[in-house]
DNA sequence: TTTCTGACA
DNA sequence: TGTCAGGA
């Protein structure tokens, strides 16, 4: 089967003019054409749209899934699983500077996104014992991931973007709010970061804001209610439940 | 209806 | 980054 644009945009949900921007811009999609010029897409390109999607969804930025999708996803796998490997590596070896100096280069390298979920936060949780050895291990990876996510969010304030406050409500791991933040970074919009999660809030100090919380547990009602009176307070507030 | 480019927010 | 205008 063959669609003109208008059809196969129909089909996957994108707009014919981001379609065709896409191709352009980012060498995304590039059908056939007909002796007229017109676009021919076919039942490969809608198994490639709806990865497009599927990484947009994981908040890739468009400009930057090409290379995610010629990569087959087991090597990718097993790659993810090989920087773990060094990082946790350097980090039991003492050899601090040099992990830095990796994970910096790998937030420049990969999707952001992908890295917090596929090395990062399994990481930490590999050093999630309750040794001093282990927890001191962890401080230290936090201490870098800490510093390379502010890093991050101050390029970010170069450019212009929506402003937006990044907090943990009554999260207890507070690393959590920072590894949120690392995936955020990189899209356009500057968040500040609240780095540790006071017990209490107060969004309302800050109206004009948007908001978005990073939390974990259940939502009880009592949290709920906490939840609606803010979003009337601010200009948006969205919740991460972890 | 489609193509493309340039421009805007 | 997505969308639109405007000419072909």
């Amino acid at each position: 089967m063959s669609y003109s644009i208008g059809e196969f945009a129909q089909l996957c949900g994108i707009n014919a003019t981001t379609l065709r921007a896409w191709q352009r811009r980012y060498g995304l999609l590039k059908p056939l054409r007909t002796e007229g010029g017109h676009r021919q897409y076919n039942d490969d390109d809608v198994t490639q749209a709806l990865k497009i999607l599927d990484w947009i969804k994981k908040g890739v930025p468009v400009s930057q899934i090409k290379p995610l999708l010629e990569r087959p996803t087991q090597r990718q796998t097993n790659n993810w699983q090989a920087l773990q490997e060094t990082m946790l590596q350097r980090l039991q070896e003492g050899k601090i500077e040099s992990l830095r100096q990796l994970i910096f280069n790998s937030g420049r390298d990969y999707p952001r996104p992908e890295l917090v979920a596929n090395v990062l936060r399994p990481l930490r949780s590999r050093l999630a014992a309750n040794t001093a050895s282990m927890m001191t291990l962890r401080e230290v990876l936090d201490g870098i991931i800490i510093g390379y996510t502010a890093f991050c969010l101050d390029g970010d304030r170069k450019a212009p973007g929506e402003n937006y406050v990044l907090a943990g409500w009554q999260l207890a791991d507070t690393c959590e709010v920072w590894l949120e933040a690392l995936k955020r970074s990189g899209q356009g919009s500057r968040a500040d970061v609240l780095p540790a999660s006071p017990a209490i809030l107060a969004p309302a100090l800050f109206p004009q804001r948007h908001w978005v919380l990073v939390t974990t547990g259940k939502l009880t009602q009592a949290r709920q209610k906490d939840l609606e009176k803010w979003r009337d307070q601010v200009a948006s507030l969205d919740v991460i439940l972890l």
